[in-house]
Parts: C-alpha cells; sequence; structure tokens
DNA sequence: CTAAGGATTTGCT
DNA sequence: GCAAATCCTTAGA
C-alpha cells in the first residue's frame, strides 16, 4: 500500500484499502468480516460510488453442494473462485442478471456480496439502476422512485446500481482501481444475524439449512430477514 | 404482507 | 436443451 500514515489511511480518501491479507481469511470469517465495510466502484465518468456491505453469503467449495465449486469443479465461469483471496467473481443469472462475489482463502471459496447501503454518489446510483431497467424493458415510470434504501438491496439490484457486469469479472481488488473495499473511516459496531443462504433449496436440506447467511442485524437494506434467526442471534433487541 | 409466473442469457450436460 | 446464488409485476389475504 502506498501513502499511507499512522492510522493505515491514505491522502486521498482518509480510509484505508483492502489488500491481499484483509481479503486471507476463511470464507465464512470473511463473509462477517466484510459487512460494515465498504464496496468502492470507480465509474466511467470517474465518480467513486461507495456502499456499506449489509449482506453476505459463504461458498465454501469442496463439499458445499450449493457451491458453483462443489467438489473441487472448475470450469471457465468458476476459475475466479480458485483465484488468491480478493478476486472478484461476476457471473450472469437468470438471463439479465449479474451476482458479485469475492475469492477467500481454501480453494474455489468465495463471499457472496447479497446487499449494500447507499454512502456516496447515489444519484449516479439510481441513474445506472433506471439505465438498466430500461435495458430490460422494464417499467421505468416505477423505477424513477426506487427508494434509497431498495437501491441494492439484493444481490443482482447491487450490481445494476454500481454498474458491475462481467467487465469487471477475475479483478484483483487490492490491486485495482476500478473496484476495491475499503474499511470506513468511522467503524460502527452492530450485531451479526446467521442465517441459511437464500435460494439454494434444491441443492439438498443438509447445505441449504446451514447458517452461511450474514447480515447486519436492524439494517434496512437488507433483502431479506430471517425472523426466526433475529430471534436467536439478537434475543435482548 | 406472501405467492406465483414471466423475462431471458449463459454455462454446462 | 435445461436449470439457474434474481427481479418485477400482479393478484389476493
Amino acid at each position: 500500500m502506498l501513502n499511507q500514515d499512522a492510522h493505515g489511511r491514505t491522502e486521498d480518501n482518509c480510509a484505508r484499502k483492502f489488500e491481499s491479507a484483509d481479503f486471507d481469511e476463511e470464507c465464512t470469517a470473511l463473509a462477517q468480516y466484510l459487512l460494515g465495510k465498504v464496496l468502492v466502484r470507480k465509474s466511467s465518468d470517474g465518480q467513486l460510488l461507495k456502499g456499506v456491505i449489509v449482506e453476505t453469503e459463504a461458498y465454501l467449495g469442496g463439499e458445499d453442494k450449493a457451491s458453483h465449486s462443489y467438489n473441487g469443479k472448475i470450469t471457465a465461469r468458476n476459475r475466479p473462485m480458485y483465484e488468491p483471496p480478493g478476486t472478484s467473481y461476476v457471473y450472469a443469472i437468470y438471463g439479465m442478471y449479474h451476482c458479485m462475489n469475492i475469492s477467500s482463502r481454501g480453494a474455489g471459496s468465495a463471499v457472496l456480496i447479497r446487499a449494500l447501503e447507499p454512502m456516496e454518489n447515489v444519484e449516479s446510483m439510481l441513474k445506472n439502476r433506471m439505465a438498466s431497467a430500461r435495458s430490460k424493458n422494464k417499467s421505468s415510470e416505477k423505477n424513477a422512485r426506487i427508494r434509497e434504501e431498495d437501491l441494492c438491496r439484493g444481490p443482482s439490484k447491487l450490481c445494476m446500481s454500481f454498474d458491475i457486469t462481467k467487465k469487471l469479472n477475475n479483478i484483483f481488488m487490492p490491486a485495482s482501481a476500478e473496484l476495491w473495499v475499503e474499511h470506513p473511516v468511522l467503524p460502527s459496531s452492530f450485531v451479526i444475524v446467521q442465517c441459511p443462504r437464500i435460494g439454494i433449496d434444491k441443492c439438498g436440506a443438509e447445505w441449504a439449512s446451514k447458517n452461511l447467511r450474514f447480515y447486519i442485524f436492524g439494517n434496512e437494506c437488507v433483502s431479506k430477514r430471517d425472523k426466526n434467526c433475529e430471534k436467536l442471534c439478537a434475543p435482548s433487541i
């Protein structure tokens, strides 16, 4: 890292950027560590889009039947999951959407970013969402009034708002000037809810039921609450 | 609030 | 060919 002061802050944005060592954690640990951190996307016009990561999922590879890298399978698509920790894995899903992951320690493991709380340059995110809706022939009338907390409330929504496409696949984020993660300038404390992952029922009950989804309790930008797990994780609230 | 069905590209069998 | 780590719309409780 260049140009950091004693507190790890860089000159221009006063926030420490994630380097290789920050990403080099076991998958479930990284999924939780990323909560409260800031995803940054430098848009084509030079603006910095920023959002706080509020919801993640761990995909372990190997035994994890829900993972694209189940059983150590390597394909053209999932190869970034085997790249060094901090490598982006962006793939297309359901024909029209994208999901973004970050590889972690361990072969074939990665963290899915499921939701962000918009932080800086929200207007640009809204513009990206509307442009994306138009290209998909969605009703632009209603999309013109998307609530701020709904902009990045889901894995594909955040990709639309941040203009994350396959161009940003397989990028080593510690060395990227387009897409990276940084520490918040003012860290906050929060309760983490652990619960089963979303949309993976067909892989079998054993892996579908594991608590590999993590989110910040009470945050309005989380895509789907699990109230049963909230009782266990935040009983006093 | 929950539920169901359609949109539509991509990767893999 | 088929199923997919989703989203949006509409219908109904």
